[in-house]
DNA sequence: GTTGGCACTCGGTAGAATTGACTGCTAACA
DNA sequence: TGTTAGCAGTCAATTCTACCGAGTGCCAAC
């Protein structure tokens, strides 16, 4: 009748025993399921462990002082800091997805097609529809591959369009306007030399550019020096962002939303965040982890997209630090997956 | 001592007499300011009509029963209706935009350069920023404008990349998947053909494909295909977004906040109430004007991008219906014409 | 170490009272 | 006839009060 009581083993430092493992883990779920402070009666009674409130409470005050609970006031309930979202989302086992979003995933991929950008961009809005939060899709960088082909298009006479294909099937276009007026075919000419100058070249490679002094070999240095310019900027990753209407669901308060609202528009700021994020290998980023203040009250959850053992972009979660780690870390790792298999897959194909 | 009464002349139908007009625009500025219902005194107050708050009351009365005015319930003050905003904005003398701004703006497009799609996204953020609301800038549609250059590239055996370079210079690919295997010199005959085939046509206009059975007339068909299936889904527009962080600013409710920013999601939604507001010749659409269901706690101010004579695109305003209409509109002519001005200089320059 | 019991804290809520910003109406006035 | 002061009436918002109840910390008993 008496329950044995288990002996505790010594425990590593910033490790729990069972039991407060398992009311830490209790408040967790709770406070992500009603957004409440949770107090010991409701652990007590939810979690399968037999102990009374008393009990529960006490070991409260520990994870408390151990920092892993917080209490907004006196007769409040608790509720988890970042280190109790921590140690919770270090200790899930991971979720698998329903089985209608498992299909509906299915079905998305078997019948998506079209460009790499389409793609990327419907997966973001597929994302934030699985989970109700917001997504971020990163397409893979461009930095290492090669030109297929280079093409100097005159527009009028001063206005030429530079237009390079990628062997990822990226395509660039970046204006040329050099001082004076070019022929049709010393355009033509540029161009030529442009493709036997570049083809097969990466961005990184600096290129062995004509010193004469005429028209074209003003517009090829002039194109090369354009192309080159490109990548510092922006490093080539595209972002797509999806469902960012769910911030307004998903946050309480306004200004936190306008504040979240205000770094998504900075879309070079989210690829560093995800990127940040990835170099640190989290696959899971809460609170102040990202060390990006103005996302302090924000969880995200990313997973890399593999294809062929290198990382080719990411997908990517952002939700209120209460956020539904398990459901959303199971979408983002079936939605890279799948995109992985798609972009994988295709190569593979051929 | 005694004011003249200047005798009213005859009024048409659905206008008011200079005492009721004053009033009731007393009422909308009032209320833009401060989004509280606005009382008999204080419009007596500060409109410049020497009358007691009765009369303003009595005034206030009609203006009501007009359908100008609301009262949201028994002892508050008006509100304006739709109907009343749109008497305000159909009177009002166009404001100018305060110096500051009038300097930001030139600063802006007296520095800004690169491809059109980086100016028009960067005068989004712009206009946003000048009026802070949530702005639009439709690009340039690419129905008409031809053929300048059309490539097909080879990715792999199976995959090969369309891209076609039109003379307003905007750029478009395609995936081009055959069933079967190309090799390199007939992706290059293919494209080549495909050049003296397209060259100078419009998306519009049907050209005579080869019908042979051989691999680079199959290449030939599909990359036409292909590109001419393009116009339909999206209309070449571009829309750009920018501010949508301001809509939490904004509007309140988190309810309306959602539903704005899920429409702003769906551009080719937001692309077509543009439309549709220049169609009818509306430069604000108020509330339900635009036939909108969603929106309708919205006014939405556009101004068509005039190049050449023809219209070259929108930029527009998207506030709430108590959105500061004078100087929004005046935002957006100001950064309409200059970009007007930026893209026909341009063609004009050369 | 666990538990029941108990006093205590404190946010949230419900209801009553009060305030105050309005109105509409009316009667007097120019 | 239009204008006005005055006044009674309405109703949201605010303040207050009391109270409830969820939840705690502590303690003594097991």
């Amino acid at each position: 009748m008496a329950r044995r009581i288990t002996k505790a083993p010594k425990l590593a430092p910033n490790d729990l025993d069972a039991r407060k493992a398992t009311i830490l883990q209790a408040v967790v779920v709770e406070h992500i399921d009603t957004a409440q402070p949770v107090g010991s009666s409701a652990v007590a009674a939810n979690a399968d462990l037999q102990v009374s409130p008393a009990t529960v409470r006490s070991e409260m005050v520990t994870l408390e002082r151990e920092g892993y609970l917080a209490q907004p006031h006196t007769s409040a309930g608790r509720v988890p800091t970042e280190k109790g979202y921590r140690f919770f989302v270090d200790h899930l086992k991971s979720g698998v997805l329903g089985a209608a979003q498992q299909q509906q995933v299915r079905e998305f991929f078997a019948s998506v097609r079209g460009e790499v950008e389409d793609v990327l961009e419907q997966t973001s809005t597929l994302l934030s529809e699985l989970t109700s939060y917001t997504s971020v899709v990163v397409g893979p960088s461009h930095a290492h591959t090669k030109v297929l082909s280079v093409q100097l298009v005159n527009l009028d006479p001063r206005h030429h369009l530079l237009v390079a294909v990628f062997s990822d099937g990226s395509v660039v276009k970046h204006s040329v306007t050099p001082t004076f007026e070019a022929s049709h075919t010393e355009v033509t000419e540029a161009s030529r030399q442009l493709n036997a100058l570049l083809i097969g070249t990466t961005l990184e490679t600096r290129v062995q550019v004509p010193s004469r002094h005429d028209h074209v070999a003003a517009l090829v240095r002039e194109s090369v020096s354009v192309l080159h310019a490109e990548q510092p900027t922006q490093d080539g990753e595209q972002v797509f962002i999806g469902g960012s209407s769910k911030v307004a669901q998903v946050f309480d308060g306004v200004e936190t939303v306008r504040q979240v609202l205000s770094i998504l528009e900075q879309e070079l700021l989210v690829v560093s965040l995800v990127q940040d994020i990835l170099d640190q290998g989290l696959s899971v980023a809460i609170g102040s982890e990202h060390g990006f203040e103005p996302l302090s009250a924000c969880a995200v959850i990313v997973a890399p997209v593999m294809v062929d053992g290198s990382p080719a972009g990411a997908v990517g979660l952002l939700g209120p630090t209460r956020m539904k780690y398990r459901e959303a870390m199971a979408a983002a790792e079936v939605v890279s997956a799948h995109l992985a298999r798609h972009f994988g897959g295709e190569d593979d194909r051929g």
